[in-house]
DNA sequence: GCTAAATATTCCAATAAAGATATATATATC
DNA sequence: GATATATATATCTTTATTGGAATATTTAGC
């Protein structure tokens, strides 16, 4: 068991605010964004997500990372020689936050266009 | 009118993806979201975030910035001298998408109690 | 136009994030 | 244990974010 409050200045909720912030942290990325939009469709590995958005592979790989350090993706390992990764969301709710920034951002155009 | 797009290369979609990213940022910082946590409970002054928080004054001023900026926050002035600034959440969005991260990391934190 | 009160901005040093390149690891097969 | 395929990590340079301190702006009243 660790100890998880490094001093008395640090509230409980200070603590899962910074927690907060940091899985926010790991949506700052349009390119993560677009990972998440094609997780939405269902399980994908890396070489499908590389095929999709022709992107370098070590490029996909660090920013899945991102996601996966913040567990917001989840993965096994799959394919006939087990060396395949497949990415998945990790909760529903990631899903819900995506779909409300999109409609947020949808909301904020759509109040320009009345200018 | 204004031109948006700056390249054939940058797709509407992908244009979207930024500007999602661009805002989530605004929710990367604890001391953002403890603002964004007072507005849910309504409309506060700068002072009233400071006699709350009791944070530099421009410290809190830079962070409402932020979260102006990204249209997260919309602000009145108000008060007898027109001298104080109200700030309320821009869109009932905004609350729905911090109460989301807030149950998410609650998950994740049941999750790993689990262990 | 000076003052006071409330809020906003600028500047700067420190820290963190991004992306390209090179390299490493994991898994199964031979 | 060497090879092949799929994925992950390390390194390095560039750029962005942070927070404190000083300063500026806005508004109304005098």
């Amino acid at each position: 068991m660790e100890i998880k409050r490094e001093n008395n200045s640090t509230s409980i909720t200070e603590n899962a605010l910074e927690k907060q912030a940091d899985l926010c942290q790991s949506l700052t990325h349009p390119f993560r964004l677009k990972i998440l939009k094609l997780l939405q469709e269902g399980e994908k590995s890396v070489s499908d997500i590389e095929n999709i958005t022709e992107k370098p592979q070590p490029f996909i790989s660090q920013h899945l990372k991102v996601l996966r350090d913040k567990g917001v993706v989840a993965t096994r390992r799959g394919g006939d020689r087990k060396n395949i990764v497949y990415y998945k969301l990790a909760n529903p709710k990631v899903l819900r936050i995506c779909k409300l920034v999109e409609e947020l951002i949808s909301d904020q155009l759509n109040a320009e266009n009345v200018d």
